[in-house]
Formats: structure tokens, C-alpha cells, sequence
DNA sequence: GATTTAATTTTGATTACTCAAAATTGACAA
DNA sequence: TTGTCAATTTTGAGTAATCAAAATTAAATC
């Protein structure tokens, strides 16, 4: 049986919530699922007791919910064709980085592979979306780069903004008036724990002060 | 409240169901209703005596269904969205207009507005889809052309194809490579009754012969 | 007018998903 | 060890959409 809309969001909940857990974590917690899915914590119980019922999920009780290889496919598979619509609606349909999100939230569900295929094709295996988030292969592999924070990389240093880990539109549109885009190259001049604020210079020397919350969200290479 | 895409699909199955009526028949029975969407009849009217309540359409037991303003109005929408979708999927995204029937109909329910002004917009306002098919405007009104088929038009008298009603995959490839595409030129040289099929001269003078029910399907303008 | 038939409606049930609120559990602190 | 608290699970209920099969209706035939 093909997998629903709302399951195909339950397991792509999970496989990011995966890659958010620190430390020897192994377990989305039910709480953070629920959240993330915007349901009430005991909608979400009931749900991956069913998708371990299907053997998509390793569900622990009280612990929380982890993929199992075949929910980890369907999970990238739905990550890689959000990914792939985002960039598409901004290369090819010419839509700003911070409309196309609620679009490709639907599409993903409902679009053929033969589509999602051509997409590929006409971006040339685009190997990150908009916001500089991977996209997962075909066989669902997620490529992994290691990536610093503006509040982690280095001082007075050249680097390149590599990705954004936030959708908010309003947050997408303060970095685009501010040249923080993926691509542009800053310099980070300084950071103050007591005003939890970070100092830039942008690609046009401009100088701005962030807030600490916001500069986590901004990756970067050397 | 905003529709469900089942709602969204009854409506445009009465809504071009309306446009099939022949003579003085205003309402679109139940059983048609529910054969053109694959469901159980009673599935149609437990439906409909919804849709009905929400003043959508006018529900005449035994008789009917038939859309009120504010039901032509979403059915208007919905029509508009598949066609404009199709024919993006063809000009845009190079799809064949055979593949592209199953993606828009997904699509039709859950793209934003603002993707669909877009796609509008790089169409440059086309009034037909791929198969001829009139695209509904903006403000919902239904571009009506008076088309003749291949069943009535005058014999020995070149017309070109306006438009393809059939959505089957098969059929359109047979149409595709007998060149039979809308904009191609061709001529009816003979009708005959008993062998119930047209004969005709193809662009490349290719002659060949089709069953009266596939002619019924193409219709031309002189 | 009575009867048959085809279309339609009604009935009773099922599936998928959801919530609010009560009950339970496990971890930590006293 | 016991109590407290937050997270989680369970319970009971509701909505939307569906089907199969029984009951009804309207129309057509005899």
C-alpha cells in the first residue's frame, strides 16, 4: 500500500528530526514529533504505533520513535522531491526563495516520479536546494557536508554562506534585504555573549549586527 | 471553509457533466455523476445532499444535480487550474501531453494561487490546454467555441483540429503519431454508415481510416 | 391499472485521521 | 523512600469519505 500524505509527513518528521538529535540520542522524542507536526501529542502516539505496526518505524514507548530502513526511503524520497520542487519553483517558475516553501509541502505528496525525474533533468542533478539543504539521491542517500555557524566559524575570516536552516518566510526575506544569501561571501568581526548578538560585514563591506538565535541558522564553509 | 479536493473533484464533474447535456436537460443525473468519479451511486448522493446544504448546488432527489453561481464559480477555478497546469507541463517542463492528464489532476487542488498567476503569466494568457481544451478565466467564465467533428464537418474540404475530448493516454499517442494533433491540417474524404468509420487525408496526405466513435472525439474548424 | 425494471436513496458499517481530557509512567528532587 | 512534575499514553468521541446491500421510487411495459 502507498503511503498517505500525512504518513509521508510523519516519516519525513522524523528522518529531520534524526538529523537534529545531539549526542548519543537515538530516539525522536514523541513531544518534539508532535510539535513538529503541529498535532496533539496523543494523535501522534497513536500514529507510529501504526507505522510500527507497518514496519516503517522502531517505536519505544515512553522513549520515542526512530526509522527503519524502509521508513528512512520513503522519508528521503519525500525530502529529495520537497527539495527538488523548491528549487524548481525558483529556477525554472521564477518564484522567490521564500514563496515556494507551502508549495512544495503539498506538491511533494502528489506529483509523479516521472515529473520529479524531468525536474532532476532540467536542473542537472542539483545537488542542494535554495536554502542550501542537500537533496537526497534517488537510491536515498543524504549527502552530508559539515557545515560551521556564524556563531562557530572563525574571526575576521572570509566565508561563504553555504545554507539556511529556517523556512519562515519573514526570516528568508531579512536575509535576502541583507545579502546573507547561500553563495555571498561574509566575514564575522566579532560576538558578544552578554548581548547575545553577532557583528558582520556583508559582500558589500556593509557592517549589521545579528541576534545570536539568528546567526545559528546561518551555515557556512571557509 | 475552504473546499477538500473531493469536493473540489464533484464540482468539476458536474460542472463539465452541465456542459454535456444535450436539449432541454438541466440537471446532471446520479448515476452519471457517479461513474464519472468512480464511485458507489450512494456515495454520490449522501454527497451531493452536502454540498447541497453548504449552497453549492441544487439537489432535485431523483432528478439531479446542477451548480449554483457559487458552485461555478470553484468548479470555474479548479478547471482552470488543470488546464493551465497541463498545458505548463507540456510547454515548460517538456512533458508529452499524454503524461501530463494524472499530475494535474493532483496538482489542480493544492498549488497556490500565486503558482498558478505565474504559470499564467509565463503562458502568456493561453485560452487552450494542449488537447484544445478552453481554459476558463480568471473571473470564471468558460470560453465557448462552436466546434464541428470530424463526424459532421464538410467533406473533401481541408479543417484544422481545434481539439482532442479524450484524456486516455492511448488514444492521444494514436492521435500524436497519425499527426493528428490540434493545429495539424487534414480532410474527411469519406463517411461511411455501415462500416460505422471516416476516411481521411493527414497533413502528409497520408490517408488512413478511423472508427466513427474516435472521429466523434476530434473536432475542427474550417 | 398492475407489474417489472432501472435508477436512486437509505442504512449500517468501515477506514483514516484528529482532538480534549483523563490516566499513567518515569525521572528527579526532597 | 516518597512525592512531584512533565512527558506520554489511553480513552472516548467526532469528522470526512467511502462501500455493499437493502429499500424505495419513477418510469416504462404489459
Amino acid at each position: 500500500m502507498l503511503p498517505s500524505s500525512t504518513v509521508e509527513n510523519y516519516l519525513k518528521a522524523i528522518y529531520v528530526g534524526e538529523t537534529h538529535l545531539t549526542g548519543g540520542e537515538q530516539l525522536v522524542p514523541m513531544g518534539q514529533l508532535a510539535g513538529a507536526l503541529g498535532i496533539a501529542p496523543g494523535t501522534a502516539t497513536t500514529m507510529v504505533k501504526a507505522l510500527s505496526e507497518s514496519g516503517l518505524v522502531v517505536y519505544e514507548p515512553y522513549n520515542g520513535v526512530r526509522l527503519t530502513a524502509a521508513g528512512q526511503k520513503l522519508a528521503a524520497r519525500v525530502l529529495r522531491r520537497h527539495r527538488l520542487i523548491e528549487l524548481f519553483l525558483v529556477q525554472v517558475v521564477g518564484m522567490k526563495w521564500d514563496e515556494v516553501h507551502d508549495d512544495a509541502e503539498q506538491m511533494e505528496h502528489v506529483v509523479s516520479d516521472r515529473l520529479i525525474e524531468r525536474i532532476d533533468e532540467m536542473l542537472g542533478q542539483p545537488e542542494v536546494d535554495p536554502h542550501g539543504d542537500p537533496i537526497p539521491t534517488a537510491d536515498g542517500q543524504l549527502p552530508h557536508r559539515t557545515l560551521e555557524s556564524l556563531l562557530t566559524c572563525p574571526l575576521h575570516t572570509p566565508v561563504t554562506v553555504a545554507r539556511v536552516t529556517d523556512q519562515d518566510a519573514a526570516f528568508l526575506r531579512f536575509i535576502e534585504s541583507h545579502n546573507l544569501k547561500p553563495g555571498q561571501t561574509i566575514e564575522v568581526e566579532a560576538r558578544d555573549d552578554v548581548s547575545d548578538s553577532v557583528r558582520l560585514k556583508g559582500a558589500n563591506n556593509a557592517l549589521m549586527t545579528i541576534g545570536a538565535r539568528a546567526a545559528s541558522k546561518l551555515l557556512v564553509t571557509g
